[in-house]
DNA sequence: AGCTGTTATGTTTACGTAAACATCCGGTGG
DNA sequence: CCACCGGATGTTTACGTAAACATAACAGCT
């Protein structure tokens, strides 16, 4: 009844995990894998219960056309020796791998890493895996890197996270069958996009910061290289403009909490900087910083809004104002496009706006009297 | 020559992705897909090379036995078919997937997210891909859950960081093939175990606010269920102990900076409370602004420790003193570990620890001179 | 009764790969 | 000169599953 490794298969109990070669280091041990039967097959199956394998399958799938005594006779054989369906098997029949490639930078930032997240949980619901395919710099030889192994590996569809000009290379090439879904990017005539509304959220912060009375907002901004940073930025620029005020010189960080305390080091020495907009909560933390040791008070002397509301933003000195984004919805929305576009049921190319909210707390107020 | 799916292999070429079903929409769509030899296969090299399927196969995994001269003209083949071996079917043949899965609580806490990200790279590195799953409440429930759809998926070994008890229900049935490393356990004697050295840390954090000059230090702990949480606790109690120290009433958080915050005010009310240790950074972040509020300031009041040193650990204020975490090493060696049961090239339980640093910063100092 | 349609089940086959075994070749030593 | 060896290559087979096709049993109808 091939029962042998019952004992191996409660995790609880003593000597689980390749219990059986113990104390096997006095003798050479042998070096093949002896693999006596680990799994059982749809054949092995089939023979307890007494039927073809093709009726174990039909249970094992939900299909119809079986007599609910077979169906509960193939069960209980199915239980008895711990069936399990082997999924590449079922792959290479099906032709499909219900698995999902994540490409993305290092899982540093809070948006990747919470879209991530629903990514994963999203795909999960629909019965999808998801697999991690990291690329630590963001160099195009990288990212390159990842997609050749994409290629090879058990993938149906992709989803990107990261800015797509940097897959744009023409050597990067993905099977015609892998579907692809990008988050923060604006190629959404190539590729189906799914993001945050960047320019609706920074105008909500902008027309905030002016409603309170400011005369206008800094900006300190994301990396160059980032797309949602020039989103960010680009918005910033049109809200001022378009609101008639004057525009005040760029700053930038790289996203990092250090990278904002350095920029904020310059605008804290600026006394006509009375409103900062950050490009994400990290860099405002660093802004806070740089602002409290040059002795100018958030918000009675700078207002500071943030980007992201990541957990800690509430915790803040002060609290944060900032816009909050929604990464499960933009997670779900990416698994939910990229099975569409698995199952063919339509081509849909363009891009899906999730909104931002602005989230109010305690890091903005009017401006002090005299500005 | 098949290559009717060229221009749509290039993702920057126009009509990319799903190019055949452009304007079908009008006539009732055929269900079943087209799929007109999505991929080349080894039959259609070795046809097109003019030799057996065997001998690409041998091409293909660096084999030995294949003149120079054959080996070109397969790799000509391959480029011009642009093959890919299907992983499924080797999957199917070799009777492993090269992936290893991670199963985790939320990707919330910055330790998981950090392992996480190292687990991924070490593994990629080894050539192998790294499938998610999370698992959003840690009931045992979920837990149960998560690892029945790995059972099923193609997976090799399993990597878990969470409170191994969690596991530990009879129900959860690992194949006995499955091989699994568990992070932040003290089941050293039934699993592999790789952790931070959660002692050593704690004891120096202790051991730097007692060599300050505190009477004692307090203890912001973490949930009850963090194995982690507990070893810090545990260790923190040891070492007061070991110095003869009083003992201060604990008070618990939950990770998050919200929580620290609350617990922050318990203490910021305490007069003799003049040291902190807080289970992980969040909550030290939480602390800093409820002593903030308080007017007790840090470090010439109160001194405060964290744990982890998050990135932003650096930007808080006052920029925080903290045990630094080496989480990618903790990931790298839970892959080393994990390959090596999966090679079975040895059984072994055990717990490996990962040192963790003690990072001073500004958020220490002598207490105040009363004291 | 004889035919048809329906339902439950079994048989054959193919998915793409790679191990195991078979064959062919030129060269070497007795 | 021939038996033999070893390297290069081809052929067969099996991995576990599920689609496609085949069969069998039986009910309903004329």
């Amino acid at each position: 009844m091939e029962t042998v490794d019952d004992a191996a298969m409660n995790p609880g109990g003593p000597g689980a995990a390749t219990a059986g070669d113990g104390g096997g280091t006095a003798s050479p041990a042998p070096r093949r894998r002896t693999r006596a039967r680990a799994t059982a097959s749809m054949a092995d199956v089939a023979r307890l219960a007494g039927v073809s394998a093709q009726t174990v399958s039909r249970v094992s799938n939900g299909y119809p056309g079986v007599t609910e005594e077979t169906r509960r006779q193939v069960l209980a054989a199915m239980k008895e020796l711990g069936y399990r369906p082997n999924s590449a098997a079922r792959a290479l029949k099906r032709g499909e791998f219900r698995t999902i490639g994540v490409i993305t930078f290092s899982l540093s930032t809070t948006g990747n890493v919470r879209t991530l997240e629903a990514i994963a949980n999203s795909a999960a619901g629909e019965g999808y895996a998801v697999t991690l395919l990291p690329v630590a710099v963001p160099t195009q030889d990288e990212v390159r890197g990842a997609f050749t192994r994409l290629e090879e590996l058990a993938v149906d569809a992709v989803i990107v996270i990261m800015e797509v000009h940097l897959l744009d290379a023409a050597t990067v090439q993905l099977p015609p069958h892998v579907q692809v879904v990008v988050v923060d990017s604006d190629a959404g005539d190539r590729y189906t996009v799914v993001d945050t509304d960047q320019h609706g959220g920074t105008r909500a912060a902008v027309q905030h910061l002016l409603g309170l009375g400011h005369r206008t907002v800094w900006h300190l901004a994301g990396p160059e290289d980032s797309f949602a940073a020039q989103r960010r930025e680009d918005a910033w620029r049109a809200a001022l403009t378009e609101a008639g005020r004057e525009l005040p010189p760029l700053v930038r960080g790289d996203w990092s909490a250090e990278s904002g305390y350095r920029a904020g080091l310059e605008l804290a020495a600026r006394e006509d900087c009375t409103a900062v907009f950050a490009a994400n909560d990290q860099m405002a933390l660093g802004l806070l910083r740089a602002l409290h040791e040059h002795g100018r008070r958030v918000p009675e002397d700078v207002s500071v809004v943030g980007f992201d509301d990541i957990p800690e933003a509430s915790s803040f000195l002060p609290p944060l104002t900032t816009l909050h984004q929604d990464f499960a919805e933009v997670g779900r929305l990416c698994v939910q496009a990229v099975l569409r576009k698995v199952r063919q049921e339509e081509w849909e190319g363009g891009t899906t706006l999730v909104p931002a909210r602005l989230v109010l707390r305690e890091s903005t107020a009017p401006p002090p009297p005299g500005r």
